[in-house]
RNA sequence: GCGCCUGUAGCUCAGUUGGAUAGAGUACCAGUUUCCGAAACUGGGGGUCACAGGUUCGAUUCCUGUCAGGCGCGCCA
């Protein structure tokens, strides 16, 4: 409907400047918006304000003009010059009805755009440390980041959903060795735990199965594993060193497959669960991408030959830093340590290559806010490369601030202390907690209160969603009851018996639903979507409220009954794309 | 100190690329059920859009500065 305003208008402009009623000068890009104000008509243009200037014309007197150049057609039913020059259109009630038309015979492709054309999108969301259980902060890139994914392939684009697994670096060997001291003592061996090490219940889990699988064949006596270990932190030492020196014992002590076969025992258990969790919370992925995979088939080392051929490396303290200051970052960065291992930096700069290298148009990285700071240096080392580094886009997700009523609650995989996704989950469902997670705005600093969203869940707004959608179920299980039936050709025959006011706003309500996913779509921002539910919802519930739908009047029955049940669709395929179901009854 | 994000009703937040009288939920007050589900609806009060300048027909929106809060500034990942 916009663009046809648009051609209208576009029409009149040029044969008013043909007429020479318009000095030829440059036409600016024309808008049109819907009106927030009924008595405004349906829709708005600004075209003859923004003129105003340029043309060194009245923009009323520009507005006039324009309207009379304007063609006659059927689908506009009033033009009105208002305020100091907007010109409003007021939509023909016939035009107004074929949404219900085009909703029913769309059905759940209603709303599907093809602005995306095929474009090739990789989503890389999540990807958390699989150090330990998903906690209620790694919920909302996973809600965020599979709503962004399902916007855009609504809005057609090709989408690949990615998670990378950092199953390479010194975390993970501080689980494997945390697992291990678990074990040891779970064997009768006696010490004291290292403060750096992870202790949540977890890791004794997987412990416990290591004791079964193997018994005590990986036990080593605890003054061996602690021997030439420099002090931890709580006896005046310092907690890194301290865990290092157990990490290097437990690869001597173990030797290099044993000590693997834990790594790995580690790293699968955790990463199995969170997999299943993912899946549990509505949450799909393409591929699981390893970090260890990238090293082992030599594309980080590739990256790194890349980067010296292009002469952005240098050598200063036996480490090899890359001169990100070049291209605008804060300070250069190191990709090889003085030990010759690669940082994770280079694991990344590898890994952001590969994917460009795999023919996505754009990739989109949804981070964390904490890790805001490293945008500069992945830009960088893609400009290094000779890459665009446009093709990445980077979308932060704030920090949600966990509270216990009025308390704020402490987070911290390491100490143990959090509320793990699936706790949440069962206390709230996998419903609620989406809609949630995704009701705000990503770049919004949200305040997660767990006991308004344990105990009150009854005040989440998916409910006032879902409920309007099991109302209109309930509506034709009660037509059914009375033996009546719903006629899609009798009801849409009879359209035009729509004349109330609450039958006006939710027809107009339903027409938006294309633009609302194409915005979301296409601005990354899925909480519009969510708002438009709740909005669709409550015209619903209003309209439900002042009138009903199996009346006496059969031509006016069939009618309403078209129009709940475009309205019913809508919400249904709106759900369908927040991953929140759309249940008949509640 | 530098960088990113934020500041809108008591609280939690919307406010589309600058538009007409700044909105919703919640809380509070008062109402609505012989009739399709009251998890709903109707009405009411509640605002210096942090503050000060600037840009223009027009600013909650864009620019600058100040104040306040969150986060980040490793040869960690």
């Amino acid at each position: 409907m916009k663009s046809k305003l648009i051609q209208l208008l576009n029409d009149a402009l040029s044969k008013l400047i043909a007429d020479k009623a318009l000095p030829e000068i440059e036409l600016p890009e024309i808008q049109i918006e819907r009106t927030k104000d009924k008595a405004h008509g349906d829709f708005a243009c600004n075209i003859a304000m923004m003129l105003a200037r340029p043309a060194k014309m009245n923009p009323r007197q520009i507005a006039t003009q324009l309207v009379d150049a304007l063609d006659d057609v059927d689908f506009i039913t009033k033009v009105e010059i208002a305020g100091p020059g907007f010109i409003n259109f007021t939509l023909s009630p016939d035009s107004m009805l074929q949404i219900i038309k085009d909703v029913l015979a769309a059905s759940d492709k209603f709303g599907l755009s093809k602005v995306g054309n095929g474009k090739k999108v990789q989503v890389e969301f999540v990807s958390a440390n699989p150090t330990g259980p998903l906690h209620v902060g790694h919920g909302r890139g996973a809600a965020y980041g599979s709503v962004v994914s399902s916007l855009l392939i609504a809005a057609g684009f090709d989408v690949h959903r990615e998670y990378y697994v950092n199953d390479a670096g010194r975390q993970m060997d501080i689980l494997a060795t945390s697992v291990w001291l678990r074990y040891l003592a779970d064997c009768g061996e006696e010490f004291v735990f290292p403060s750096n090490g992870y202790k949540g219940d977890y890791v004794l889990d997987i412990s416990a199965s290591l004791k079964e699988s193997k018994g005590t064949d990986l036990r080593r006596a605890a003054a061996d594993v602690f021997a030439n270990v420099p002090d931890d932190e709580p006896q005046g030492g310092d907690k890194e060193t301290h865990i290092d020196g157990l990490i290097n014992n437990a690869k001597s002590l173990l030797g290099e497959q044993a000590y693997r076969q834990l790594f790995d025992l580690g790293l699968n258990s955790i990463l199995s669960d969170i997999r299943a969790d993912l899946a549990d919370f509505g949450t799909e992925f393409d591929e699981f991408f390893s970090e260890r995979s990238l090293m082992e088939t030599g594309v980080v080392d590739d990256a790194i030959e890349k980067l010296k051929a292009s002469n952005v490396l240098y050598e200063k303290e036996g480490a090899w830093w890359f001169k990100s200051t070049d291209y605008g970052d804060e300070k250069d960065r190191v990709v090889v340590r003085d030990n010759g291992q690669t940082t994770y930096f280079a694991s990344d700069i590898a890994y952001h290559l590969n994917k460009l290298n795999r023919g996505f148009d754009t990739v989109i990285d949804i981070w964390g806010s904490d890790h805001h700071g490293y945008i500069p240096r992945v830009k960088a080392s893609l400009t290094a490369m000779n890459q665009d580094e446009n093709r990445l886009k980077v979308l932060l997700v704030q920090f949600a601030v966990l509270y216990r009523g009025k308390e704020k609650a402490a987070m911290s995989t390491r100490s143990g202390d959090f509320v793990t996704l699936r706790e949440l989950r069962e206390e709230v469902g996998k419903d609620a907690a989406r809609f949630f997670y995704v009701l705000r705005g990503a770049d919004q600093h949200m305040d997660f209160d767990l006991e308004l969203a344990k105990s009150q869940s009854n005040d989440n707004p998916v409910y006032y969603v879902q409920y309007a959608h099991a109302r209109v179920c309930s509506v034709f299980r009660q037509l059914a009851e009375r033996g009546l039936s719903w006629d899609k050709a009798q009801g849409e025959a009879a359209l035009s018996r729509l004349t109330e006011e609450h039958e006006q706003a939710l027809m107009g309500m339903l027409a938006r639903y294309p633009e609302i996913i194409e915005a979301a779509a296409l601005n990354h921002t899925p909480h519009i979507l969510a708002h438009y539910l709740m909005d669709l919802a409550r015209d619903f519930h209003t309209y439900y409220n002042a009138h009903h739908f199996i009346v006496d009047d059969i031509e006016l029955s069939q009618a309403r009954l078209s129009l709940i049940t475009a309205v019913k669709q809508i919400i249904e395929n709106g759900l369908t794309v927040m991953g929140v179901s759309a249940p008949e009854t509640m």
